[in-house]
DNA sequence: AATCTAGTTTCGCTGGGCGAAACATGCAAT
DNA sequence: ATTGCATGTTTCGCCCAGCGAAACTAGATT
């Protein structure tokens, strides 16, 4: 969130000139995917843009974060937004019944009331149905977290995830977040969607990777190749530290809905050969019995 | 959502006369329930109340309605807002990624982004941890849904829900909803809050119920009454024909927060014997040791 | 009492958001 | 082609909802 707002109040005699404020002019209105702090730029002139949803969803999205409450001034602090701005939108969402107020504590917290707007998204996914009892099957088979993923901004959103029975760490659930670059499910991802979209995916994430993007850019490519050649592809301990997975595509035969299935866990879980010789090959033939069924 | 707007445009020579607006005075800020269309009253001269959000979040919420996707103008039907509204707050949340636009059938549908939202939820609650293990084993046990909600509006929203192996019907999710008044669930939660926070909710329902109000009233005393007596009600298809549940509240020692535990079923899944003999006991058992772990 | 920190409220301004109306588009029936 | 209907977008000018600087309030700490 940057959207600077209006000068005001230049006020009497000798005050301090108000800081300058500058107005872009849009340039285009693709998909959109911006990152953490970045929303202006595209926008700031648009005149279609509500900035005042955009702002209060940001404050949601605050609670991502890993802080479980934030007052005030932390959600100033996070989003850059002044104070009063916060104070009502922070409000707003208390009364909505999205945010309540820690008596003990003087800060917001988010409440299953938000978990009610992603009811739909999971209650309309098909594959879920369909896939629930797979990916439990195969979870418990191989001893790893499986997943199903959609993108959001510049990180991949567990959809659906079946855990195997033992296994007690690592337990990304529904509505984890994991990076798109660096996760074999977000490079899974952008192998599914069209060429376009993932160039404009991938130039975002060069602006951000900086000085890191050769490195990254060949890992990137080396996954890609890996999934054009037999389909999956494998990252070990570049998402995370001693985190290794396994991702495939899953796209909609109509082309509609793009997705992405992975099984991951900590590397003692599971050999890189087992990756490669059961869960990867396991994994593409999941992805292929679900496709077909995506179509809504 | 009601709040009428701005009369505009009263415009050149004989153009009919825009309708008259009303401007309501505020009452009160309470904690704010409301249902379904209306938010209004309380709120409509509340210079802290962000409108532009509410009515964003209003049209996230739409989709709970059953429709996986929805036009603009469906979506202006079902929130009573202007088309051209609509037509923007729905841009804005496509370009924030939280809908996308189904080219095939011009309609827009929730993505999996919006699933992120809920994240902070689901995973800052540390009952889901703790509880899983034992919701899961419950729920194989006993052959029924058992979950952890808590309100949102006039509903409850499952936080956590484990289902047994067997049952594949009534698959109601994290996210699900049910009714406040007419489910095991939702009485015991009401039975958990304190006296002035339930009175408020029951003038709601009372409101809502209309000519059933007598009878309904009657019931939700009769759930509060067994609660009382043996710590779990026990409502047979009130929410739904065929459906029946147990339900037990589920209150942080800390008078914190308030949720509520239930395990719920077809019919034919279990007696009435075995609710009140098994089911019943052991969820009020579940219930107090997971309650001291409430506590922040 | 003085100083900090955290949050709320005031206040005046103004441009962001608004809705009526006009326009555009798509599809069917005529 | 034309009309009609249904759906969605864009224009346009208005004006008040929302904004942020600054003042204020309330606690906590020194």
């Amino acid at each position: 969130m940057t959207k600077t707002g209006r000068p005001q109040r230049g006020d009497g005699a000798d005050a301090p000139p108000s800081p300058k404020r500058e107005r872009k002019a849009s340039r285009s209105a693709m998909p959109l995917i911006f990152d953490d702090d970045d929303l202006s730029e595209e926008l700031s002139a648009d005149r279609k843009f509500n900035w005042s949803l955009a702002r209060g969803l940001e404050i949601l999205r605050a609670f991502s974060g890993g802080n479980a409450s934030l007052g005030n001034g932390e959600l100033a602090e996070i989003t850059k937004l002044p104070k009063p701005t916060i104070s009502r939108l922070t409000y707003t969402l208390k009364q909505l019944g999205y945010l309540q107020l820690n008596a003990r504590s003087g800060k917001f917290e988010p409440t299953p009331a938000i978990l009610a707007l992603g009811y739909p998204v999971m209650s309309t996914m098909k594959i879920r149905m369909i896939a629930r009892d797979y990916l439990q099957q195969l979870a418990n088979e191989v001893g790893l977290t499986v997943a199903i993923g959609g993108r959001d901004r510049l990180g991949m959103i567990y959809v659906d995830a079946s855990h195997p029975s033992t296994m007690m760490t690592l337990r990304l659930d529904v509505g984890s977040r994991v990076d798109i670059a660096t996760s074999a499910m977000g490079r899974s991802f952008m192998h599914g969607i069209s060429a376009p979209e993932r160039e404009l995916l991938l130039g975002v994430i060069e602006q951000r990777a900086g000085d890191d993007w050769p490195t990254l850019r060949d890992a990137i490519q080396r996954s890609f190749d890996e999934i054009d050649r037999r389909g999956f592809c494998i990252v070990d301990g570049e998402f995370q530290e001693d985190i290794r997975g396994v991702g495939v595509p899953l796209v909609a035969s109509d082309g509609g809905a793009v997705l992405a299935l992975n099984a991951a866990g900590p590397r003692f879980a599971a050999t890189l050969e087992t990756l490669e010789t059961v869960v990867g090959p396991r994994l593409v033939h999941l992805s292929r019995s679900v496709a077909p069924m995506l179509n809504r």
